[in-house]
DNA sequence: GTCGATCGATGTCGCTCAGGTATCGCTGCA
DNA sequence: TGCAGCGATACCTGAGCGACATCGATCGAC
C-alpha cells in the first residue's frame, strides 16, 4: 500500500464519486479507477460497491477510510516536523484556544523562555476542538487543553491544574449576589437560557440559548441579559463591571492539561512539558 | 513522500549502512542511494551525513525516523484491520499480559459474549510492555493495561478498577503473618532481594534480586526463599500454600485500564469497552 | 607510503506502471 | 426510446524503479 493509493482512496471515499474525486486530485478518472482496483486486488478486499449510478463504502472501506485519514495526517506531520527540525533556530508551535488560560499561559511562556536552549514559541490561537487535528497533522507541537471539554484521544498529556467552575451572570440579576450556586439553579433560570458553543463538527447543539463563538460575544450577550454560561473560574477573572461570577458547587472541575503527540522527539517539547509540570 | 521511500529511509536509519539496509530490503544498493537522495531533495532537508566510511543521522533524520516508524506501523495496522473488517465473522484481538487480571478478564469475556452481535474474541497473551506496539501495528484491537507499569502513550483508555498491592513472601517468613506492611520494610529484607522484571527494552535493571519473566518462576523462587515481590492484590489470590500475601500500605495503587488505538472504528471494540466500563 | 578492501555515488539499460485520451457499456430519467 | 451521466477498459507515452557495472574516497595492514 502506498501513500498515493491511500490519498486516492480517501478522496473517493469522501466524494463517493470517481469523477469528482479525480477532479479534486487533479488527475483523470481512468487512472483513479485502475489504482483503486489494484489496491483492492492487493488487499484482497472490496472497498467500494460501485454501480454506474452510485458508489458506496463497504465495511472494510469504512475502516480503511478512518485509518487512511490518520495515516495521511501522520505523513503531513512527518514532513512538516522533519523540515522544522532542519532549521537552525528551533521553533515550537503551541496551540491554545483563544481567550483562555491567560495567566497560566503567561507564566508558562515566561518560565520556558529562561530555559537554556529554549526554542522560539509560536502561539497558534485556534477554535475549540481543533487542537487534536493540529497536533496530528504537525501544524502544532504542543497544546493546552481543558478537560472534560476537549478530547485527548491519541495524545499524551500531563495535568497542569484543576479548577472549579463559575456561572457568569449579569450583575443586576438576583442570583448574582449569591456566594455559591448549583448547576440546576443556573440552568433553570427561564429568562437566561444557557449559551451554546459549537460542537466538534462546528455545528451548534439544539437549545434556546444564544449561539456564541468567543468570549467577547458571550460576555456582551450576558450583560444584555440574554444568556448565561458556566465556565472555568480562570476565565471569569477580571470581568466587566456589569458581569458577576458565582462559584457553581456541583459543576465538574475543569482540568487544564498540556498535550503533545505521543512519539514527539523534539527536545523543545520535552523541555516545555517539564517546565509546565513544575509551575 | 511515499511509503516505499519511508521504508527505505527507516531501514537505513536503523542500520546506518546502505549495503546492509539494501540487503535487508532485498534490493541492490544503488536504487537505495538514489531513493534517499531524491527524498532529501523533495523535503529540502539533509537526513543523513555520509562519508564513504560512516553514515550518521542528522537532527531532521532522527525526527523522520521516529515519525516514519509510527507511520509504517499505522500502515501495517490499516492493512490488517481492513482485511479483518472484510471477514464475515467479526473478530477482536484482546492483548493481555499472561498471568494477570484473571478474574476481571473472565467476567469481561462472559459479559461481552452475551452482547448482541458479539465478535469472537481472540486472546493475545503478550509480554509486559508489548501492548502498545501490538495495538499500534494492528496485531491487537484492544488491550488490558496496568498503570503505572504500562505506558498508555498514544492510546485511548477507560479505567476499569483500582486495587492495592501486596507483598508475596514465603509463608515461613517472620513477616508473612503481618496484617500489613510498608514498602521500606519489604525492600529492606536482606535475605529476600526484590525480584527484577525485564524493562521496556527487554533487559533487566541492575540489582541483587532474581531475574524473572513469569509468575510461575517468580512464585517458585519466592517459595524457595530467594526473592520477594510487591504486586497487585488480584495477582496474589489463590496462592500456593507455601506463599503468603501481605497488603503493602504505602505502595502506589494499581489501576487496570482498557486501552485501544484512538481512531478505532470497530463496533466490536466500542461494544467491548462499553461492557467493560459497566462491570 | 602503498595497496587492497570497503562503502556510497553514478552511469546505463530494461521494464513496469502511472497518467492521459478515446471509447465502451450500463443505468436511470425524460 | 433516446440521452445524459458514470465507471470500466483499451491503448499509448514517459517517468522512474531496480539491476549490473564501475567510479572515487577512505581507512587499515604491511
Amino acid at each position: 500500500m502506498e501513500i498515493r493509493e491511500l490519498r486516492y482512496f480517501v478522496a473517493i471515499a469522501e466524494e463517493l464519486h470517481f469523477g469528482k474525486a479525480a477532479r479534486r486530485l487533479e488527475i483523470a478518472q481512468p487512472p483513479l479507477s485502475r489504482t483503486i482496483a489494484r489496491l483492492e486486488r492487493q488487499l484482497g478486499v472490496t472497498l467500494l460497491e460501485r454501480t454506474s449510478r452510485k458508489v458506496t463504502l463497504t465495511e472494510a472501506g469504512a475502516v480503511l477510510l478512518s485509518e487512511g485519514r490518520a495515516i495521511l495526517s501522520a505523513v503531513a506531520a512527518a514532513e512538516r516536523r522533519t523540515q522544522q527540525a532542519a532549521q537552525r533556530r528551533p521553533r515550537l508551535v503551541l496551540a491554545v484556544k483563544s481567550g483562555t488560560a491567560g495567566e497560566l499561559l503567561a507564566k508558562l511562556l515566561d518560565a520556558y523562555r529562561t530555559e537554556p536552549g529554549a526554542a522560539t514559541v509560536d502561539l497558534l490561537l485556534c477554535e475549540a476542538h481543533q487542537h487534536q487535528k493540529l497536533l496530528q497533522d504537525g501544524q502544532a507541537d504542543v497544546a493546552l487543553l481543558h478537560l472534560p471539554f476537549d478530547s485527548t484521544l491519541g495524545l499524551d498529556t500531563e495535568t497542569l491544574y484543576t479548577e472549579g467552575q463559575v456561572a457568569i451572570l449579569p450583575s443586576s440579576h438576583p442570583l448574582a449576589g449569591r456566594s455559591q450556586i448549583r448547576v440546576a439553579e443556573v440552568t433553570a433560570i427561564p429568562e437566561l437560557p444557557m449559551a451554546r458553543w459549537p460542537g466538534p463538527g462546528g455545528s451548534y447543539p439544539e437549545g434556546p440559548g444564544a449561539e456564541v463563538r468567543n468570549l467577547t460575544q458571550l460576555f456582551q450577550l450576558i450583560a444584555l441579559g440574554r444568556t448565561t454560561v458556566i465556565m472555568p473560574e480562570s476565565a471569569g477573572t477580571d470581568l466587566r463591571r456589569d458581569l458577576a461570577a458565582v462559584p457553581v458547587l456541583d459543576a465538574p472541575p475543569v482540568t487544564t492539561v498540556i498535550a503533545w503527540p505521543p512519539h514527539s522527539r523534539l527536545r523543545a517539547v520535552a523541555d516545555l512539558i517539564r517546565v509546565a509540570t513544575r509551575l
